[in-house]
RNA sequence: GCGAGGGUGGCGGAACUGGUAGACGCGCCAGACUUAGGAUCUGGUGGGAUAACCUUAGGGGUUCAACUCCCCUCCCUCGCACCA
């Protein structure tokens, strides 16, 4: 054995081993149970950060943990690869979107390989390849068999920056997600898949994720933003057409005093009356420069003018003003609402602000019907109905059903939920994205292509220039083409599919990743799906994960996967952050990952990463604690190089029963409870490696006692011990000091078992208090009674001291913990 | 405003069902070895005149016993935010 720890010389040796002996393949095997772990694949853009070590390192101590314990590991990794740096980078660097991520993918898996994760590379995916979008276009041709994929032309979201479509959710704040410039609306065809036909399925499954953090349920619940209420009908006043509402509060309609409409609503034309028509145009188009940004960011004043017209209540059979209102939304509900000022914060204000009567309708429970006159917000809360004709009375949580009822049987509207989420607009108007596999004939129409002829391949024979149109529709190569139908001349579609696509279906294709006749081997993907532990960063917590949900979804209905759901557990893992902010280049604060392994190790780097921090919470980055993270391993080699000639020559099964040796294996498998109870159901890794640490604190301490020859046997069970606990955490340096000890890999190593009988000593110590307060600590036999550890306290003179001379009340006994004696 | 999660030494963080608060690591202090030490080892390290005692954001409560349970207040982070 070396005297010095070399980090770099052991790494590469045990990686190539691994390597050479495809160490992490998995495969099927029925006789074992499963066990499907998986980290969110990564952009390749060329080197790894921080933030992938971090959620690669937490991945890999769960894999190598697992396969210790005996479950058949798959730990699969790939790139996800199509989407615009590619394209950017083409620009810049005057080369190929597919010769970039190429190179990029060689280098970071070398990296990734450096820090010794146990991938099964063998089931490597690149989405970029047609071998693997092949298959997505075949779904998407299914899909608009279905009517899941539809066209339609419809507002979107455009960046003027990227030249293309965001979906709603690349929308933050009114910016684009990726560029920051601002968003302005356009109108475009577009191809959507339907997932609002699967709201309430996305919806309801939150609930059967146990396995998930609870954050990401709401946000995903928020996201989709179910409300139950109704539509109703009102007539309009001289015109045929009727006014359609949405509503949550059909209690409150007999508090109606005016109408909202946004400023887009189709009727507006016809409603608003000949006096009113300059200022309401005027209004509506102040609203319309504001755009997406006044509408959606600042929460500014209420406005709006009068219409000039009335609609008619089909409850009181009032005359009800109509209004164009700022703040009310044409992409939700009808459009147009009716308006409640007295329990409605929003109409309220409205009111306040150009004079409009405020009628109240809901009393509160326990409390007088508030004044109209004096209220200074609206009521929002349930109550009882007043002044609602039959209704008066009823409480309004039964009001709103009764309503919905009247509404029902006199034709004037039907009870209506509603959902914030919209369907999913997958156009992307880029070259480096899977082709939407349809075709465009002057005659025929729409036609998608034929399933045989797929796949539909990206040309590799393009410019991309970043200025005007798409290069693919601007490749007459690709886009000039025949109509499956007729046979004649057609035009393909030019819009590639948004790369969220690929990362919808991507874990189900490592489980056969070489099949090639479908997309799936049925028995591959009935053995391993779903993935029994997702892993990855908080920021997908919408996108990525409620795409990935749909596309299963989908996926079941067209009879390709058999489950309703692919993460059965989810773990969200913290940014790594430095000097109190996100790693980024702007503020100068990046750590590089090659550089640590290079000065310290790989070993190094995984268990700093782990032990800085739990792994849902942000991790300070800190050389200094690096550095902490390698002096325990250089510990760890020394100890082993100053026994490893007397351990060789020892066998574990012949540890003896002598005090020395006794204390020394109650460490050791006390140690291994402690880190088995923190790594298993709780991953709580710092704790794991925190108890690994005083493992080998109490073997220095042992070690300064002096351990004899008597003790050898019992030292190489805990240094075995050590090293297999520690393995999953840094597996290179245990891998080489337990070779020098002269054992085979550890990979197929079992994880260790304690003894129950060793984890105790016969005598405990026990914590003396009086009247609750510390004072003092008594040695006894397990097990002893309350009288006896009295008994022994009394013997104590500190402790006697605050006894003496009064009355015992009481005796509180934890058993072989604690006793507490109250006076 | 609504929803979720937090607030523990100089710092990162422990304390699983209420039972020795501050494990482990960093930093700091002292010492040893040494030509030297940013190497290594040993000891110390919540506050306090190291004595009482006080300490888990602050205040109250339940309990023999509270970081942990209950009530009130303050602060921080994240998400949603005119969705009718």
């Amino acid at each position: 054995m070396e005297e010095r720890y070399d980090p770099e010389r052991i790494e590469q040796e045990w990686q190539k081993t691994w390597e050479e002996g495809r160490a992490f393949a998995a495969e099927e095997d029925s006789t074992r149970k499963k066990f499907y772990l998986l980290e969110m694949f990564p952009y390749p853009s060329g080197r790894i950060h921080m933030g992938h070590v971090r959620n690669y390192t937490i991945g890999d101590v769960v894999a190598r943990y697992l396969r210790m314990t005996g479950r058949n590991v798959m730990h699969p990794m790939g790139w996800d690869a199509f989407g615009m740096p590619a394209e950017n980078a083409a620009i810049s660097h005057r080369t190929h979107p597919r010769d970039w991520v190429e190179s990029n993918i060689a280098n970071m898996k070398s990296q990734l390989k450096r820090l010794g994760l146990s991938y099964d590379w063998d089931r490597e995916v690149n989405t970029s390849v047609p071998q693997y979008y092949r298959w997505e276009q075949k779904f998407f041709i299914e899909m608009y068999e279905r009517g899941i994929a539809y066209r339609a032309k419809s507002p979107v979201n455009w960046c003027p920056r990227c030249k293309t479509v965001l979906a709603n959710e690349q929308v933050i704040e009114g910016r684009c997600w990726r560029c920051s410039t601002d968003v302005v609306i356009d109108e475009k065809e577009q191809w959507f898949l339907k997932i609002t036909a699967y709201a309430e399925d996305l919806l309801k499954g939150c609930d059967r994720l146990p396995g998930w953090p609870e954050r990401v349920l709401t946000m995903q619940k928020n996201w989709i933003g179910k409300s139950e209420g109704c539509e109703i009908m009102f007539k309009i006043e001289g015109m045929d057409e009727d006014l359609r509402i949405f509503t949550t509060r059909p209690d409150t309609v007999y508090g109606i005093t005016f109408m909202s409409i946004a400023p887009e609503h189709p009727l507006l034309g016809k409603i608003i009356a000949a006096p009113y028509r300059a200022a309401a145009e005027a209004f509506i188009d102040k609203v319309r420069r504001g755009g997406t940004k006044a509408r959606e960011i600042e929460i500014g004043e209420k406005e709006g003018v009068f219409t000039g017209r009335y609609a008619i209540s089909p409850f009181t059979g009032g005359r009800i003003p109509i209004y164009i209102a700022n703040f009310v939304l044409m992409e939700y509900g009808t459009g147009a609402i009716m308006a409640v000022p007295a329990h409605d914060q929003r109409d309220f204000e409205f009111a306040k602000k150009y004079g409009l009567d405020i009628r109240v309708v809901i009393q509160p429970e326990g409390s007088a019907p508030p004044d109209p006159k004096t209220m200074d917000q609206a009521y929002e809360g349930p109550g009882k109905m007043v002044n609602s004709a039959e209704f008066t009375g009823t409480d309004s949580e039964m009001g709103k059903k009764l309503v919905i009822e009247k509404v029902v049987r006199e034709h004037r509207g039907d009870s209506k939920v509603n959902y914030k989420l919209r369907d999913w607009g997958i156009s992307r108007q880029r070259y480096w994205g899977a082709p939407i596999p349809m075709v465009y004939c002057e005659r025929c129409g729409i036609q998608s292509v034929p399933l045989d002829q797929l796949p539909v391949e990206l040309p590799m024979d393009v410019s991309i220039t970043g200025e005007g149109e798409s290069p693919l529709a601007r490749n007459k190569g690709f886009v000039d083409t025949v109509c499956p139908k007729c046979g004649g001349p057609a035009k393909r579609e030019t819009d590639t599919m948004d790369t969220f696509m690929e990362s919808s279906w991507y874990f189900e294709k490592y489980t056969s990743p070489g099949k090639t006749g479908g997309p799936f081997d049925k028995d591959a993907l009935a053995y391993w799906m779903p993935v029994d532990q997702y892993i990855g960063g908080i920021e997908h917590a919408i996108l990525h994960l409620l795409y990935a949900r749909f596309i299963t979804k989908v996926l079941r209905d067209l009879g390709y996967v058999m489950y309703d759901e692919p993460f059965t557990n989810l773990l969200t893992q913290g940014m790594v952050i430095k000097d109190g902010a996100k790693m980024s280049k702007s503020l100068g604060n990046i750590v590089d990952p090659e550089h640590i392994i290079g000065r310290y190790g790989a070993d190094t780097a995984r268990l700093f990463i782990l032990f800085a921090a739990p792994p849902e919470k942000d991790l300070e980055w800190s050389d200094k604690g690096v550095e902490g993270a390698r002096r325990f391993l250089d510990r760890l080699w020394r100890f082993a190089y100053k026994y490893i000639d007397k351990l060789k020559t020892v066998r574990t099964s012949d540890a003896g029963d002598d005090e020395k040796s006794m204390a020394i294996r109650r460490v050791t498998h006390r140690t291994i409870r402690r880190v088995t109870d923190d790594i298993g159901d709780r991953f709580h890794f710092n704790t794991c490696v925190s108890a690994l640490m005083e493992m080998l604190n109490s073997l220095y301490e042992a070690d300064e006692k002096g351990i004899g020859d008597g003790q050898m046997p019992a030292l190489r069970e805990s240094l075995e011990t050590l090293l297999v606990l520690l393995n999953p955490f840094a597996p290179h340096i245990t891998e080489q000091i337990n070779r020098e000890l002269g054992n085979g890999p550890m990979l197929r190593q079992k994880w260790p078992v304690y003894k129950e009988e060793l984890l105790h000593d016969n005598t405990v110590a026990i914590v003396i208090q009086v009247n609750g307060k510390l004072r003092g600590q008594v040695r006894m036999p397990e097990g002893s009674d309350e009288s006896a550890v009295l008994a022994a306290a009394s013997g104590d003179e500190r402790i006697a001291s605050y006894i003496r001379g009064r009355q015992v009340k009481k005796l509180v006994l934890v058993k072989n913990r604690l006793l507490n004696i109250v006076l």
